[in-house]
DNA sequence: GAGTTTGAAACT
DNA sequence: CAGTTTCAAACTC
């Protein structure tokens, strides 16, 4: 960053200032204070940078938040104080002004962190010194390297307690902002007492702050980056932040030792410390926060850092979605990292472990145990259905530990639930970012995790016990099936693949095999870790969505799914769409059915039923053709079904397309509105193999193929429906163009995946016309317009 | 539990 | 890029 610059703020060399006694007591009070020196931070954290970016991004987020939070609350008291009233910050955001104005405290502690950490150390760890910050001052010094609470951790070798003693301060800092606020405020007023009984260095403050101030606005960078480098470290904590904020001050303590693993998934750590409860509810805000960070930061971003870091607002608007970045990140992180993070995460999961997580030691001498064994509280928890796709989604964090493999699932898809609301509430970002988990139709509700999501969202959560499921593979699945497959943890009978190919379900999810797996000569273990990593940089250099969630949700209504378990919400899809041809997406053999969504535009299934939506929407017109084809080829023994179905299916076909319309429409806006986030997610993400389509494109394309099809199909939709409504009336020769063959073919590059546009990943600029061309031509359809009012914000 | 079916994944 | 093979889940008996 800008170390000389701030080595000398506001002209005045800080080693002066720091050496008046308001500095010290400015230190004490300001809670922001990093623990470390930014620019200490800084290196440390570009040699940590992978590291931290994958635990970094919720981390960032808690230090961020912890950060405004305290900002905010301090906020109040520098404007009374008018001490910073000299920003002008037209330039800068709210947030960054209030930032500003709580920069005296705050820049000038971190400057201070600069020249003197350990004193920012000493008064932001501890918040109960916070209380008692006079005395505290002069004993600041005792923690030079690194909070107390962390420097008798080792464990993740001096750099990662750097990233550690972030979180915890971060950590406790939200604690203490929360709970001490009345005595920070008391001390801020003194303070501000103090200062103004003490011009000259109030001057320099200000001096200090306004040149801050100066420099933010001169260079949105600095700040920015400034910010990204404690957020990068505090990256690892972010979506916790808000759950951390939003629990009690007792997690927190528990939650800082968990933040580090992170990676896995706040659900996790919470579920660790509060089994589910706190997961649940707290996810929801995680996410919320995560999504903004995603938003923010993409993931870490400075720039979006930045954007997010200027204004608090813009942070709870987009906490969700940062959440849902984070948690992509995380995964990408993770198996980028997982080396890496697996150390880190082992040692985090130690300390953790004390609170919650079994050690990865544990899990990598018994991966069986993992699931189950290694945290009965883990596999306690019941897991929400993960679909494979959450599971992908949490997969890549949880390959990290066992423990997020097994308890991972659990833990993830339980809490996680992120709930279908977490992310969804946020629209695009929501839904862009809410990776369902393979919730089974039944499992709807429970389907949102994030993961991805955020996580999230991932894993499948056996039901309660999926370890109960001990059982045979057989019956566990079917007791998943029962449950809602996403429920069921994920299990492997994998016998040739090694476990190490996206055949295995648990490698797919991104989870470890575990005992419940059966399969044979498994490499898919922590043991194997390198192995398992390397095997997925592979696969996702081939495919970068390969572990990306299958399942997208795009909005909110994937509770709806579980309520109407015919339609499809629209804001569910496959990411790819199935390729069924036999099964009428009526078995789990499709896994849009699996996933417990209904099938759109993307599928190129043949006689598709899906119970969760058919191919529907402008675009389905094209499956549904071929699907209508199909009916018709099977038409004959389907027409009196049609003449049931038309009545009832068509029509809620009509409805569907309604939803699948709007779902469509809402995916091509959702896809659009993903990239942004995605790209940040998936930026090095490819498109999807297959496709050339990338996954950019796969949007576009989809939209584009959805433009061709909308053009020419629109009508032939109507007819069909018409026709099926009436019967077939139409003749054989429209139906042929309809037939699936030749809908198919004539479609025929959608016929082959298309990049999955709930990924949305590629957002191609470039491609952005095509979308508004889609959306031109959507705008014929009725629900079209609703959608993409709803989609795009 | 064994065998078959199915479609995704991987390969060519 | 299309076609084929491989694979393991899903399903059936």
């Amino acid at each position: 960053m800008d170390t000389p610059e701030r080595s000398k703020i506001g002209g005045t060399p800080l080693s002066k200032f720091e050496d008046s006694p308001v500095f010290n007591f400015i230190n004490s009070l300001s809670p922001i204070q990093p623990v470390k020196s930014v620019d200490s931070i800084h290196s440390e954290q570009s040699y940590l940078q992978p590291v931290s970016s994958i635990f970094t991004s919720p981390h960032a987020n808690l230090q961020r938040e912890s950060r405004f939070l305290i900002r905010n609350s301090l906020s109040d008291f520098s404007k009374d104080e008018g001490s910073c009233d000299n920003v002008d910050e037209s330039n800068l955001c709210t947030g960054v002004q209030n930032a500003v104005r709580l920069s005296r405290c705050t820049v000038i502690a971190r400057e201070n962190c600069s020249a003197i950490c350990s004193l920012n150390e000493a008064t932001v760890d501890p918040p109960d010194e916070c209380s008692t910050l006079p005395s505290n001052l002069p004993h600041s010094e005792h923690y030079d390297s690194g909070s107390p609470n962390h420097n008798t951790t080792p464990w993740y070798g001096i750099k990662m307690d750097v990233t550690l003693d972030i979180d915890d301060a971060s950590v406790e800092l939200v604690h203490f902002v929360q709970n001490d606020l009345d005595k920070r405020k008391t001390l801020l007023a003194s303070e501000c007492e103090f200062l103004e009984n003490y011009p000259l260095e109030q001057n320099k403050d200000e001096a200090v702050g306004c040149d801050w101030v100066n420099l933010i606005s001169d260079n949105a960078d600095v700040p920015l980056i400034f910010d990204s480098n404690n957020e990068s470290e505090a990256c690892k904590g972010p979506s916790e932040e808000l759950g951390d904020t939003s629990k009690p001050a007792q997690d927190l303590d528990n939650s800082q030792k968990t933040q580090p693993d992170e990676s896995f998934g706040p659900c996790v750590q919470n579920v660790a410390q509060d089994p589910r409860v706190n997961c649940s509810a707290e996810n929801g805000k995680e996410d919320e926060r995560a999504h903004t960070l995603q938003i923010l930061s993409g993931t870490c971003q400075n720039q979006a850092l930045l954007s997010s870091g200027t204004s608090d607002q813009i942070q709870s608007g987009h906490k969700v979605e940062s959440q849902q970045q984070r948690g992509m990140r995380r995964r990408c992180l993770v198996f980028d990292m997982a080396g890496i993070s697996k150390k880190n995460l082992q040692n985090n999961s130690n300390q953790h472990s004390s609170s919650s997580l079994l050690p990865n030691e544990n899990m990598a001498s018994d991966d069986k145990c993992s699931r189950p064994g290694t945290s009965q509280a883990q596999c306690v928890l019941p897991g929400i259905g993960l679909h494979l796709n959450t599971l992908a989604a949490a997969s890549k964090e949880r390959p990290v530990t066992q423990e997020m493999l097994a308890s991972g699932k659990e833990l993830i898809s339980m809490p996680c639930p992120v709930g279908p609301s977490g992310p969804t509430t946020s629209g695009w970002k929501g839904k862009s970012l809410a990776v369902e988990k393979d919730a089974s139709p039944t499992e709807n509700n429970v389907q949102n995790l994030q993961i991805m999501h955020d996580d999230a969202s991932l894993a499948p959560a056996l039901g309660n016990g999926e370890e109960l499921d001990q059982v045979s593979p057989k019956k566990k699945r079917r007791k998943s099936e029962n449950v809602g497959e996403s429920e069921a943890c994920k299990r492997c009978n994998c016998k040739k693949s090694k476990c190490l190919k996206l055949y295995c379900e648990c490698f797919a999810a991104g989870v470890y095999c575990s005992e419940p797996c059966s399969c044979q000569g498994c490499f898919n273990k922590p043991i194997h870790e390198e192995t398992v990593l390397a095997t997925r940089k592979q696969i996702e250099s081939r495919n970068p969505l390969a572990f990306a969630p299958k399942v997208i949700r795009t909005s909110e209504t994937g509770q709806e799914m579980g309520e109407d378990a015919n339609k499809t919400p629209a804001s569910a899809r496959h990411k790819r769409g199935c390729n069924c041809k036999k099964s009428s997406c009526l078995k789990k053999y499709c896994e849009c059915y699996q996933g417990g969504v209904g099938c759109s535009i993307s599928c190129r299934c043949e006689g598709c039923k899906n119970a969760f939506g058919r191919k529907e929407g402008i675009v389905l017109i094209g499956a549904e053709e071929i699907e209508q084809g199909e009916h018709e080829t099977d038409h004959c023994e389907r027409e009196k079904d049609k003449l049931d179905d038309d009545g009832q299916q068509h029509a809620s076909v009509k409805i569907d397309e309604n939803h699948s319309s709007e779902g469509v429409l809402s995916m091509t806006p959702l896809q659009t509105c993903r990239p942004l986030v995605k790209l940040s997610f998936f930026s090095s993400a490819k498109p999807p193999r297959s496709s050339t389509l990338s996954v950019g494109s796969s949007p576009w394309l989809y939209t584009s193929q959805r433009f061709q099809k909308s053009e020419i199909l629109p009508q032939h939709k109507l007819e069909k429906h018409v026709n099926t409504v009436l019967e077939d009336d139409t003749p054989d020769v429209l139906r042929c163009d309809a037939s699936p063959s030749n809908g198919v073919k004539t479609t025929s590059p959608n016929r082959k995946r298309v990049s999955p546009p709930h990924n949305g990943i590629g957002l191609l600029p470039s491609r952005k016309g095509g979308r508004k061309v889609i959306l031109k031509s959507i705008p014929s359809f009725p629900s079209l317009t609703g959608d993409v009012s709803e989609d795009y914000p």
